[in-house]
This record gives structure tokens, sequence and C-alpha cells, in this order.
DNA sequence: GATGAATGAGTTTTCATTCAT
DNA sequence: AATGAATGAAAACTCATTCAT
């Protein structure tokens, strides 16, 4: 029961972070921010994790996993009427785009550029790991056995990409004409 | 002659700043780190900039302006024998991926979200040339002058998405296979 | 408990910036000398109070109330004895000169010059609250109803001056030839 | 003539000085901002000035000198139809309020807090032979030997708390009411 | 005479981290 | 479990002063 509580308090450390990235515009989080968002101390905040690399460390696992969750509900959900549109749309929709996790991406990126090895290395595990959960879907929805590897990454590159167009809130092109380009390379391929 | 002087001092700087960032896996950037590497003072670095917003400032104008110069030089040099293989590849390539661009870019990105507004109106304001200009090209390799629009922001994407992986050193897909997919878009079209 | 500390600790730096100010011939007061006088560090000065000028004002509103209190005080005690030779003493005297405050009250008149309009608007507050304050002493020792009121302002020009003169260690004038000439004014209505 | 301009230089910045005190509300005045009044460079001004302090200085003794200087020639003009009201409101408007002069004067009182002794003399010496010239014309208004000394000095610290009050803006009594109030003293020594 | 450039010691402020209670 | 208090190292920034040209 501690154990669930020492837990529930570590979400919640989370999801703080979360949003303080997320939803304000927050200049560069600090500890104190995140322990008021919270509701406990400074102090509480070091009962729970060690150090804040810790703490960043867990906001990137929790990120891309829930990524790759609500993903694989969707797919699931979705598996018996996959029309490429739909497939593409609800990628680049869960991707970052939609639901405000733009900023904590790049955020993220970022805290890994500044030499964290540990951090950099998970990312990518991950990473590399929803690379390999959207491919089944592709497979599925291009019905492209050949080139579905290739076709996931190009998709990570752009969800990567538009990350950055909406953090700089620079709209510059709209998903259907994604959709519409991406629809070309599958196509040729299909018959 | 002083003018003179005076341009070359903030282009040390600028230049400092630039590589701590691509080179060195520095942590975050300090006034002190800038000063160090021009060989000046701190005091020295504030005669020529007045803020640290302003060094950055400038520095992502001359990060974009040096793309937009590098990718003009090069489709003069080329226009004439201009296949879409080597257009994509040196968009790619000048892109940010192999110039030790990649991390500066990400990091020019992060400052934007920081809530600093005139930092990223200018980021905009010049990425949005680049899609012009990018424009041009396109319509050249891929003698399509319907989608030009659209395939330049798409390679946009995909380059800031080339960019993140780039910095994560997670090198996902080659050049070839990306260029062999672009080419898919293109050729349709051509006929 | 722990409020009461803070409090406590809170008033240690004010009362630190008063003798910093009052007592030694401080330069231009330092956050650094603050921080050493009440034997904390930097860093916990700033646990405190979020900003110096934030010290400041708390310093202007303690330093203001004292003269209130104690002046209050000693009328308080006074009251069936009150001549108008004592009367002006005790003002003169609690006023500015004697308690090592005229350094004071210069310095915090000089912060509100720079432009700073909240401490501005605190002091005079306070200063106007002194007015009337003062004029309850005043219409008891003087007997005079109609002009205690320009007394009172004419008083409080001759504190001010007279911390001028203080702070600039030039004794010009005996409180006694003042409250001679004070009780000029004073005398003539009485009759 | 080489020395004319340099007296000239000294008199431009001295003047710089004043007006970047009393006109605008500077914060607490740099010799950047001294020089660039001027139109000079900042080696300029310490080719004209060894220090700051020096400049301080000068700018002290301009003031109180322009001060008896004005008042000097008041007088003269008006020897022969001197009211105690017209004397006492000439002091009062000469003395500091309304030549946009008192935020020069307590800023240059501070000046002398911060432990300058050199300055603090100087500032003394200035401010008691402005009594000794002020008597005279006490003397002649108030046709009052006795006390004129007392009165003159009680007029400077009028003028130093009128001073104050001018600085924050804080009008609490009119020069009618002051003046109506001084004559009573005087008054009383007339019959 | 005049100046642009450089400096270094100083300022205010921030923040991850520690620890006694 | 929880926290308020404290810290020190480092950050951005200021400014009087110097000096070669």
């Amino acid at each position: 029961m501690a154990k669930k509580m020492k837990i529930d308090m570590r979400n919640e450390i989370l999801k703080s972070v979360e949003s303080l990235i997320s939803v304000s515009g927050v200049n560069s989080i600090s500890l104190k921010d995140i322990a008021k968002t919270c509701n406990i101390s400074k102090g509480t905040l070091y009962y729970y994790y060690k150090t804040k690399d810790e703490i960043i460390f867990d906001v990137i696992v929790k990120h891309v996993q829930e990524l790759h969750t609500e993903y694989l509900d969707w797919i699931e959900r979705h598996q018996h009427d996959l029309t490429i549109e739909r497939f593409l749309s609800v990628i680049l929709y869960k991707g970052v785009k939609l639901f405000n996790r733009a900023k904590l991406h790049i955020f993220l990126v970022n805290e890994c550029i500044k030499g964290n090895d540990v951090l950099r290395n998970k990312f990518n595990e991950l990473w590399n790991k929803w690379h390999k959960i959207l491919q089944v879907g592709i497979k599925k929805a291009f019905k492209n056995e050949q080139e579905s590897e290739d076709i996931a990454y190009l998709l990570m590159l752009i969800i990567d990409g538009l990350a950055i167009q909406e953090v700089l809130q620079n709209q510059i092109i709209s998903e259907e004409r994604i959709i519409t380009l991406m629809k070309k390379i599958g196509e040729r391929d299909v018959k």
C-alpha cells in the first residue's frame, strides 16, 4: 500500500512536469515549480526522486509509452476497417501534434542534447520501439510488406518535424496534404 | 574600419556560440563559456551585445541565412544537370544533417519555446522564406508545378525530423531510402 | 511556529539593512553585505525575500511605522503634562535626528527617486498618515484647533530638513532655537 | 583658448548630469549615460574628468553656486521694495522647489552619505555660505537683527524638507501657508 | 584632443540539492 | 512521510576605469 502511494505520488509529479511544459509556456522548468504544482514541498519531491534527471528520465518514459498505448489501443479498435487515410490521420494526430505534447517532445529532445547519455539512450530505445509498433499498422494499412519499414521511419521523421512546427506555432501544412502525399508512396506499391 | 571590427567581433561571438552548441555537448551554454571561447572577458561580450537573447537572436538569423546561401549557391551551380536524386540529396545534406547544425537547430527551437516571441517570429519568418526558396528548386527538379508547395513543406518537415534524430544520434534511416520514397511522390506527377 | 521563525528572520534582515545604512557609512548597500550581517547565505536571503526591492519596501514600512509607534507611546504617557516645549522637543527628537535614522531616511527617499513608484506611494501614504497622527498632539500641545494642520506640515518639513543636515553632519541649529521660533507661531494663536 | 574649450566641455558635462538627474527620472546615473547626453565618448569624458567623484563634486559646487547667484541677483533687484511675503516666496521658490532642482539636491545629499567626506565637506561649506547670504536678506525683510540667524537656519531646513516632499511628489503644503506661518515668527519681533 | 575597445570586480538573481526535525 | 530552511555555485548583467592608437 505504501508502495502504491509512492507510485501515485510519482505519477503526480510526472503529470505536473508534463503540464508545466506542455500547457503553460513555462520558461525552463524548476523543481520549485514542480513542487508547487503538486502541492508538495521541495523536500518531499526529493523523497520521491533523488535527482532532477531521474524525474526527466521518467517523464520521457511516460511520454513515449503513452504514445505507444494510445496508438495500440486505436489500432486494435480499428484493425478491421483500416484505410490508409484514417491510419495516417491518426498517426499524425496521436503522434505529437494535437495532444499538446509537441512542447514536451522538443523539451525532452533538448534535455538529451545536454550530454545526458542515459537519457538519450532511453529516448532512442523507446523511439525505435515505436518504429516497430508503427510498422505493424503500416503493413495492415498499406498492405505493403516490403517498404513498411522505410515508410514507418519516414512517418516518424514527419511527426518530429510537425512537432517542431507546432511548438513554433507555424502551421505550414495541413494533415490532409501530408496524407495525400504519403498515399502516393503507398499506393504505387499496393498494385 | 572600426565598424568593420565591430562586425568581426560580433561574428566571432556568433561562431563561438555555434561551435559551443554544435560540436561539444555543451550543457546549456553560458556567457562565461562564450567569452572564454572568444578569448575575451564577459565585460567585452556585453560591449558587443546588450543581452544574451540578442546573441541567440543573431545566431538564429545567421544559422538560417547560411542554410539559404549554401543552398542557393548549390542550385545555381547545378541548375543544368538537376536530377531528383541529386536535388533531394543535397537538400537533406545541406538541410541540417551533416553540417553539425542539428544541435544548433534544436537548441534554437527550444529557446523559442521558452516564451520568447520575438525569437519565434524571426525563426518562422526565416523558415517560411526558406520554403519559398526550396520551392524553386523543386519545380526545376521535379518538373512538377502543381504540388511543389506541398512537397517543399514535406521536405522541410523531414529535415526537422532528421535534425532531431541527428541530435539523438539515432540514425534511423538512410538518405537514400528517403530519396527513394520521395521520388515516388514526384514521379507519379511527372507523367 | 514556523511562521514565527519566518517573521523573525525577515525582521533580522530588515534590522541588518537598517544598521548597515544608519551606522556604518555604507557605500551603497549590497545583498552580499546584508547576508553577511545576518550570518546567512545570499541564497537564504532569497528564501525570505524575492527581490531586493521587496526588502527595501519593508524597510520603509518598518522605519516609518516605528516612528509612529514611538511617538504615539510617548504622547500617551505625557498627555496630561504636555507643554509646547516638551512636545516640540520630542517630535524633533523622535522625528529623525537622534535615533540614527537620518541616513536611513535619506537613503529611502533616494530609492524613491529612482523611479520606483510603488515605493514612493508607500512612503507618501505612511508620511501622510504621520501627519494625521502628529496633528493630534499639536492640537493638545498648542491648544490651537485652527492651524494644527499647517503646523503639523511645517514640523514635518523641518524634520526632513533636519534629517538632511544630520546626514551631512552639519549641525546648523539647536533644537532649542527651533523650538523657540516655533513657539511664536503657536503662542500668538493661543491668546 | 584651449583652456576655454576645456571649461566649456566641463560645463557641458555638468549640465548633462544635472538634466539627467533632474528632468528625466534616471535610475542611478552612469558615465555611459553622461557621455551619451554630451555626444562624446566615455574616453573623452575621462579626458576632462579623472573620476566620477570629481564630476559629482563639480555638480555640487555648480548647483549651490547657482542657487546663490540667483538669490543674490534677485535680492539686489528688489532690495528697496522688500516685503516679507515676497522675500519668503522667492526664497522657497528659488530654494529648490520650482527649478527642477529637488531631485538633484537629494541625489547629491545621498552621494555625500556614501562616505565621501570630501564631497560632504564641500556641500556643508557651500550650504553654510548660503546661510550667511540668506541672513542679509532676512535682516532687510524682517527688520529683525536679533533672530535673523535662526530664521535663516529655519528657512534652510524648510527648503530641504520641501525638496524631499517635491521628489516624493507629495504636495503637502502650499507656499502661502508656510509664508503665513513664518510671518508670525517675524512679525512679533518687528513691533 | 578624442575614442573605441577591453576589462574585472562587482551586482542581483536562480536553482538543484541537503538535512535536521 | 514530509517539510521548511539553508546553501553554494553559477547564472546574467553593470559599470567605473584604463589604454593603445
